[in-house]
DNA sequence: CATCGTTGGTACAACGTGGTAAAAATTCCT
DNA sequence: AGGAATTTTTACCACGTTGTACCAACGATG
């Protein structure tokens, strides 16, 4: 590989000269500007980024840290992060926890400054104390809700309120016998999903039933199965039901179909996620639509000012926008 | 940060014995070691990876160009791909191309070695000549099929035979007016895959009927509702649809059954990928199956020999193994 | 006791880039 | 023309790491 040595003797002139050309230096002379510029493309001259990241302290890279990119979730999230990420001259670095705590904290402790220049993590099982432990001295921007009050910025749309309005338009569709699927006391979401959906039974005056709240080990779509075959064992069935992710949701409606129950009118079916695939499903997946493009862009945009702005700001804990899609897994078509 | 130095100056010994320590050489004294491991967890010694591979002339990254990242096919894979690197020491950058030529071009270009060690790339709209200009001196794995013969590592199925059977299997279940819903001049896989379907009508001896062959800008569930939209609309319409991907066949299912068509009755489908939500969908998916852990493993593999070994070996061309999932869409519940 | 091989350690240079500061060239002004 | 001001270019070094070469101590050997 050329480097800028070579182009430099190619060209006549020093490497700073030519180092000067390549940065865009103003004060280079026309002539040996494009004698530079000759010789860089007769050599095939490219930037040896490493050399020029260890020169300015910067790595050019951030990590995006999530559960697993074969979820749907992630997989479109991660895309439009990583289109935002270009934008800003960085590439990004993709690391999967699989959704397991020791993997999230491993691969935190793994991020040093000298591997990212930040990091853009979607935790579901870190603990508070694992931050203040492991996020020592990186900039890290965190997506999805937590409990925990943390000294991190954080991005996410607000959770108890999006299940909150799912469960509200259970209820505004005459549903009563409301279960969830996706509890999981390791995740900091599920709580959040499930005290929204608490509110919504409290505010309609419904009793808060234990057996109609089903746990989930993982959020993919054999756990929705399996959840909801759980519930259709119960000597008095749901009519409706609210998953905590799109996944469970499909899970849960091919198990309801399974047994011959007609969506929505035994059983309705609320996910959360707006994946593409909750548009074309049979039915068609009522949904909690997070803004996606908006949370790639403003963490992006929020790490970039916290890395390279200087000064320091305080935390930053921005809410983005979320819809409710009504599809036909509640309203029928 | 710490670095070497920090640590030498602690532990009173040169930064090249700590270097020896971090490296694992042999001859360092038990208490000289002993010591050295101690003030590097003291100040928290991380080393410097950019340092290290400038030193080493290697950057420890891979690349990974897919089109895009919210395909689950291309979710699932990347899944894949990113822990079996892991293994290799080798962490993985992700870039899009979203299928388009100029964009795989210029994600090509800026891929020098001085970034990554090598590249594992997902080609859509590349042509030949694109790779002569483009790929010299980098280590590249394609991955999926193409038409035009490279001196290029190559993984990928048998395309060709994969469609055949898939079509194959339809005509088994008494199917005579088979549809194909992907055709693109464009992209070298449908090509190839349009030549299984061409394959397994001849030896059945059915008619090749241009009206059956639709073609689809994208692969997206859009693209394959519009097609079977275009294909119902049709003086005969089909009674079986062979999709070059899953998401044309999700697309063309929902559009099927949205002109209240019973599936497989009235028609039947066939996707390709076999990505997770075939076997969830209502009804479930007839699909190809590529071994995708197969061709995940089988392409870091191959690159990692690539790259590692010191002589040069002729390109490889290896097919990984595929299997049909017959599911409802095909055969019924 | 001189020589040798082994083990354990160090100093130095180099990877490619860009910041600093100083040198060189050019322009402008009196 | 002489000097100051400005523009242009350069030499040098540092970023953090590791390969090379070399040195020192040691016990073993002849």
């Amino acid at each position: 590989m050329a480097t800028l040595k070579d182009v430099a003797s190619l060209a006549g002139v020093s490497a700073k000269t030519v180092s000067n050309v390549v940065n865009g230096y103003a004060f280079v002379k026309p002539d040996n500007r494009r004698r530079v510029l000759e010789a860089m493309s007769a050599v095939g001259y490219r930037p040896n980024i490493g050399a020029r990241n260890l020169r300015r302290g910067r790595t050019g890279f951030i990590a995006l840290v999530v559960p697993e990119l074969s979820i749907p979730y992630f997989g479109e999230l991660s895309g439009l992060i990583i289109t935002a990420a270009q934008e800003r001259d960085w590439n990004v670095l993709i690391e999967q926890t699989q959704g397991e705590r020791d993997r999230e904290r491993s691969t935190l402790a793994a991020l040093g400054p000298h591997i990212v220049d930040g990091t853009i993590l979607s935790p579901e099982a870190l603990q508070t104390g694992d931050f203040t432990e492991l996020a020592q001295g990186i900039s890290i921007v965190m997506l999805g809700e937590h409990k925990v009050d943390l000294d991190i910025d954080h991005v996410a749309i607000d959770n108890v309120l999006a299940a909150q309005t799912a469960v509200a338009h259970l209820i505004g569709i005459g549903r009563r016998r409301i279960a969830v699927i996706g509890q999981n006391p390791h995740r900091g979401t599920a709580a959040l999903r499930l005290e929204g959906y608490r509110k919504a039974l409290a505010l309609a005056g419904l009793p808060q039933l234990s057996e109609l709240v089903v746990p989930a080990q993982t959020y993919h779509r054999r756990d929705g199965a399996e959840a909801m075959a759980q519930l259709l064992s119960l000597p008095e069935r749901p009519d409706a039901v609210f998953c905590f992710n799109d996944l469970l949701a499909f899970g849960a409606l091919r198990a309801a179909a399974d047994r011959g129950l007609r969506i929505p009118e035994d059983i309705a079916i609320v996910g959360f996620d707006n994946t593409e695939e909750s548009g074309y499903s049979l039915p068609s997946l009522t949904t909690i639509a997070p803004n996606k493009l908006s949370i790639a862009r403003t963490a992006i945009d929020l790490l970039h000012r916290r890395v390279s702005s200087a000064e320091q700001f305080p935390p930053q804990d921005i809410q983005t926008t979320f819809s409710l899609e009504v599809r036909e897994s509640t309203v029928g078509r």
